[in-house]
DNA sequence: ATAGAATGATAGCAAGCACTTGCATGGAGG
DNA sequence: CCTCCATGCAAGTGCTTGCTATCATTCTAT
């Protein structure tokens, strides 16, 4: 990837992020990257191509794989701190409102498996988490699955509240909620 | 408000759920209403202006207020699992849509304040609620306002993640989903 | 029956859109 | 020094956009 496409898919991308695809232009994107418009055109063959290109870098995806689950510690409430945190440090607000910029008819079919597959890892993962925590004997037979899907409902809803309104919300931290939280999961699932 | 001024407001508010603002036409709501398009410019000034009448309609506003809160029975399981529903049943995924299909720098300003009263309709009854409970003895003192975050958000993620993802993500339905979310934060904030 | 209001049909406006063409320029490598 | 490739520049393509103007038609209320 050469230095100019490389500013271009920056740019695009950048401006999704603020704006939705539908309402960046390529004027926008030149602009912003600081080239000639039709150079645009010289190193892909039209505006969605760049959009995808995009999507397609590391840089521009989040990287929420099952190896962020491996670092664990066997340890209930560390281990789900741990999860969520790093969950919000790769899905920042930024990374948020740039999967909602890639909601336009014109990009779904190719983007939407993509923006998928960062809740599906997440889940799968972390109800494979506790199916091994129970054969630790660490905790208690469950069903793991609706569990999993408590835990990152609470952690994507904060993270896109959080993206979307800022502070306005909640005077709640995120080192807080996590904290809160965990301790509510954690004692919740817990036999008395 | 007369019959084509209605259905010109529905076609738009239908079209800005499905495309977005930005990508949806003059055109496509004129034909989608049914009337003529120099008709949409005789009823609202703009386009920007049917869409600002729109979201002042009851009908295309979700109706969350604290009145919902007021048809409590003080029985913490029970309580929670109606607040849970009713938010679900509210906030339907024809709402999550449309409210990011207003999601356009040109509406933003105006939109915005309306979007974001309903998570703070809920929040705010749902930590007065639980200082109501306290005053009864029905529940230990807590951080209410960090406890009504984390319900609130999972409450708000679940029905975000149903309404993008539709029922690829998990198999856990939505009345499960609540009853053992419940079970986990009823049994993760009373005492052992 | 008739006036007045609401709507349709048609045409068109300027502006903006994604995208193209043809040519000039500049810088790097042999 | 020359060649070649990447890029800039200016102009322009056809199309769509939000929005308007004019006039004909239909509906409604008295």
């Amino acid at each position: 990837m050469d230095d100019t496409s490389q500013k271009i898919i920056d740019a695009t991308m950048s401006l999704i992020r603020d704006k939705g695809y539908v309402a960046t232009t390529t004027k926008d994107i030149a602009r912003l990257a600081g080239v000639n418009e039709c150079t645009l055109f010289r190193k892909f063959q039209n505006k969605k191509d760049i959009v995808l290109h995009g999507v397609s870098q590391e840089k521009w995806r989040a990287n929420v794989t099952p190896k962020l689950f491996q670092n664990v510690q066997w340890e209930l409430e560390q281990d789900l701190q741990m999860f969520m945190t790093a969950y919000m440090d790769k899905i920042t607000p930024d990374f948020v409102n740039l999967s909602i910029g890639l909601r336009a008819p014109q990009l779904y079919e190719e983007t939407a498996p993509l923006i998928m597959k960062v809740p599906q890892a997440f889940i799968s993962s972390l109800t494979e988490y506790f199916r091994k925590m129970e054969e630790l004997g660490k905790i208690a037979h469950y069903d793991f699955e609706s569990l999993a899907m408590t835990i990152f409902s609470s952690t994507f809803g904060y993270t896109f509240l959080n993206a979307s309104f800022h502070q306005n919300l909640t005077k709640t931290g995120r080192e807080e909620f996590i904290k809160n939280s965990v301790k509510i999961f954690v004692n919740g699932i817990s036999e008395r």
